[in-house]
DNA sequence: ATCCTCCTGCAACGTTTGGTTGCACATGAC
DNA sequence: GTCATGTGCAACCAAACGTTGCAGGAGGAT
């Protein structure tokens, strides 16, 4: 694992998911089955159409998915995509990890050759 | 663990680790050790400008640190400010799986109810 | 059917942020 | 000293997040 590890990593779930608003959206939504543009913008700070667009957001990421029912529209989240995009978070995090030990263990390899 | 999970991320760190160029400088700064404006910018395809202001933002949340040698500038990153940041990316991650297999139980449970 | 309400959708606007170019200043090499 | 290299600052552009305002569509009540 020497230079370049390629960072496999789509950069426009990731983005999509990089917004605090979304990822609270997609927190009330895991935890409330579905909702509408209007549900939601009653549980946070911001409006209607703020959550509205967040929502167009998701959905072209495929992060979200609409119903349309009677004159409302229900959201409910992918649990496949939203299962990437947590296995990509787990990755930069785990990746940042190793990399960080490696250096710890080459700084300690060096103090201990300076104490000879 | 019901309804608010409070969502312990300091957004400004996540804000700052949102942004992918400055995700791939720091990992060019784990790989290469240290560097420099100028140094990052030719391994990059933005101009040194902007990786100047990006490392700007990673300083003020304490992800790198700078110390003047010279006529340059380099830069390093904070290693404990970085553990911090993988633990939270591993931590959301975490919380959506926790949350999907909650949800997937819970469908399971339902489709045997309903096989009675 | 008509009226009223609620939810959605579109357009215009302001602010912040990532990126650029251009120029001035400081430091090291000659 | 001159010249080259690295940094810093300001102006500018484009995209994204958020707002307000208004038009339109679907349900319920009279």
């Amino acid at each position: 694992m020497n230079a370049a590890v390629a960072e496999q990593v789509d950069d426009s779930l990731w983005s999509a998911i990089g917004d605090p608003t979304r990822r609270r959206m997609l927190d009330l939504l895991l935890v409330e089955g579905d909702g509408t543009a209007t549900t939601l913008s009653q549980r946070m700070p911001v409006t209607r159409q703020a959550v509205a667009k967040h929502l167009g957001v998701l959905d072209r990421v495929g992060l979200v998915r609409a119903t349309s029912a009677g004159r409302e529209k229900r959201y409910r989240v992918d649990e496949a995509q939203l299962a990437r995009a947590a296995a990509q978070l787990s990755s930069v995090g785990s990746t940042w990890d190793a990399r960080l030990q490696r250096i710890k263990r080459i700084a300690e390899a060096i103090q201990r050759t300076q104490q000879d």
